[in-house]
DNA sequence: ATATCATATGACTCGCTGGTCACATGACTG
DNA sequence: CAGTCATGTGACCAGCGAGTCATATGATAT
């Protein structure tokens, strides 16, 4: 649910950009694949220039290194999230909280579904909490996906749409590490399946966040 | 949460075992701390030997191989934890169910507290799904958090304290996973802080899992 | 004194890593 | 033709990893 800012703190040089765009593709595709398939520590640079084809020189020709690639690709991913959500949070003040979460958890999967390397970057960056590329990338000027839901979990309680009781900060946080985890489990366990039964089971999940597992007193 | 059952399927050498206790002690301390601070793939059986004070040659006297003493610190993390979840387990018929889960966070939670090196171990685990060590692992007939919470969901369900139409398994999914998010964030969020605090958080994310977010009708 | 045995050792192999650099290529200029 | 500039290249370097092995130590038994 991260919505990455546009940071340049870091970025390929313009030889890169110089490149015909066939050759840039064949290089972030390599890239995504090696990010997506290992952590940024394990991931190697010789495997993405051996599959982008390209000699190692040249890949230092592009990126100073491979943390200068690794938050180029975040940011072409928050682009590509961005795009998913902003539909959404223009229109936000119309929702009340569980129907603007719902349509953001839903934006969350068809963002995964279609873009799974993405999405799978993004879970193992989560995952490496306390590692150095993790704290490089928060340096990065990268908002969090907690500091969004504490700022909705905020405006909820001020229309007494959720209760006022409870631990904002942590329940932001919670919300977000559920939306990843909702993600995960859907796209695991639904390799076949269309937009309904997605749906279902997105409404039923907002719907104990709303009302709780309790059965109703019968 | 997870209870970890006593396979032998690896096992340090018989060496290991006759070695005076002190020495053994320094040799766990020392891999425990490295798998705490590093992921299984990272972790380095030069800097254990190191901080053991051992030669390298005499490691692989005692283990087979990184992932030998690996499963052999899991296992001992087991039974430790498995101390702490007997109480509870052996009077699991008389709670109901959201008292049980109450009182299996709140044993989470100080289990953390008293072994953080063996709760840092198991998060690090938890989050590695998917490489090969944690095929291992589940190969070595660990059994999952995921499993035990299905039964204990069946169970509810049909003495009616939980509602029927929920997805088991990815709400079994859910609650061990928050089970591990309620444990980090509590000890991440209260260095400093007392059992009365503690219990007043579990209870109150007890309570939104009964009866969810929403605000009551005014 | 000698043989046997469990244990201890660290230099070594081999493979892989991120990153560098001297040089090659080729297009465009005067 | 030579000069210059952007781009391409892969051998190379230093470092670290897991795992091996020939050798050393020292205790016990004979």
């Amino acid at each position: 649910m991260t919505v990455w800012s546009l940071s340049f703190l870091t970025m390929p040089t313009e030889t890169f950009f110089n490149l015909p765009a066939e050759k840039r593709d064949m290089i972030c595709q390599a890239a995504i694949a090696e990010f997506a398939a290992h952590s940024f520590e394990q991931a190697s640079i010789n495997r993405i220039v051996a599959n982008a084809g390209i000699a190692k020189g040249s890949f230092y020709q592009y990126f100073a290194n491979k943390e200068d690639i690794f938050l180029y690709l975040l940011q072409l991913s928050g682009q590509a999230k961005l795009a998913y959500l902003e539909p959404i949070l223009r229109n936000s003040g119309e929702y009340d909280f569980f129907a603007l979460l719902r349509d953001l958890y839903v934006s969350g999967i068809q963002f995964a579904e279609k873009h799974p390397e993405y999405a799978e970057i993004g879970k193992k960056l989560m995952k490496s909490k306390g590692t150095p590329i993790y704290a490089a990338v928060m340096n990065a000027s990268m908002p969090t996906a907690d500091e969004f839901f504490v700022l909705l979990l905020e405006n909820a309680i001020r229309r007494k749409e959720v209760r006022a009781d409870i631990d904002v900060a942590m329940f932001a946080h919670l919300i977000a590490a559920m939306n990843a985890l909702v993600i995960e489990y859907y796209c695991e366990h639904s390799a076949s399946t269309h937009d309904g039964t997605m749906l279902a089971t997105v409404e039923r999940f907002i719907d104990f966040l709303k009302y709780g597992l309790a059965a109703p007193a019968a």
